[in-house]
DNA sequence: TCTTGATTTGACCATCTGGTCAAACTCACG
DNA sequence: CGTGAGTTTGACCAGATGGTCAAATCAAGA
């Protein structure tokens, strides 16, 4: 293990390599069903080297979920209450959809995680997933009751954005078996956009 | 293994209790992330004694799949042409949010395949799948052009009703964690019942 | 160039896991 | 009962897997 001084040209590049891929693998095969040898080949390095810059497979994974999330929560927080209300809420809509489309691992590596009970990231979630959640509701909220857009229920209108635009990533398989060779984010673009207009219409 | 005649009361009662405890493990933690031991004891049998009714571990999954796939999408076959189109596609929508209450572990145990990508199922989905949706696209098609319900795609439409209603089973952590001891149902059904109203009125 | 810390690896280990097997036990039925 | 099929299990095996370690190699600054 490096000491805990600067890290070396030589100690960033394989981190890098080892997380990304580790990215790979984590989001193909969840936790469980990934192995220290296969993300170290990925990331072309000796499974003892591996070890040698994380001290457990649980750490890599630990440190992937940590680091992503802010990621993953980026584009809520940009959510702006000076903004037009309605523009805003699609703003974020398509930026998740966005997201969906070009960090589909990161999207599956969440999803992974969340459907076999958020073992290792419980926490998170109710403390800065719900905080995060709880200061943009409020402001849902005051936009509802200056009638700017329509009266939803806040919580629900948030987990329907999430669902609608990481199912492309997360069941993208199923999305393609039924699509065949058309673009899934062609269609999911102005459908999106259209439904939540509709919902949020006065 | 037993012989191929009628099966014992007791070759019935095993199975049955397999099934059970394998929907139960493989739902929580995967078809990697669960053990044959969890399952033999969740089922109050020994190892062995599990693999003299069920030849593998992975002959349990599949069947457990194949088995639950007619039901995963039975309320899709009961989609009724000649029914009153909003009132039948809202019944779809209530069904399917009815089941994501009362059989999250299916949902889940598909939800594990499905982001992995569907490896043992594949088949299933862009035969069985693909076939019923496509006969039911028509269905809506048809009445879109009648007017009856407003002109989307109706390939989004439908990934959009599964992705709102198996979020709830799906990611049921992240929604608890947001909601709290609110009952996510409660809200959930007024919710999704306004959005497909708003979003199909024509 | 030399030295010292950083990096890499082959060999190894303990544990877990899916699966086997022969022997023992149980049950239903003649 | 007795008997043969159905059922159960302890002991066991081979391969996979996470992780360790001492020794070897490499890199960069003095």
């Amino acid at each position: 293990m490096p000491k805990d001084r600067a890290p070396t040209r030589i100690q960033k590049k394989n981190r890098a390599a080892i997380l990304e891929a580790a990215l790979n693998v984590f989001s193909a095969h969840g936790f469980r069903g990934s192995t220290v040898d296969q993300i170290a080949a990925e990331a072309g390095l000796s499974k003892p080297n591996l070890l040698y810059y994380f001290p457990s497979k649980e750490a890599i994974h630990t440190e992937l979920l940590s680091g992503l999330l802010e990621t993953w929560l980026a584009p809520l927080h940009d959510l702006d209450e000076d903004g037009d209300p309605m523009e805003e809420i699609l703003a974020y809509i398509r930026r998740k959809l966005q997201m969906s489309q070009e960090l589909p691992r990161e999207s599956r590596l969440f999803a992974n995680e969340l459907v076999q009970g958020a073992p290792r990231i419980h926490e998170a979630l109710s403390k800065d997933l719900k905080e995060l959640v709880d200061e943009k509701t409020v402001i849902l909220t005051r936009w509802m009751d200056q009638g700017k857009i329509a009266r939803v229920h806040p919580y629900h209108l948030m987990f329907s954005i999430w669902a609608l635009t990481q199912h492309y990533a997360d069941f993208e398989v199923q999305v393609r078996a039924i699509l065949g060779e058309e673009d899934p984010f062609e269609g999911a673009d102005p459908f999106v956009d259209t439904l939540y207009r509709k919902l949020l219409t006065p």
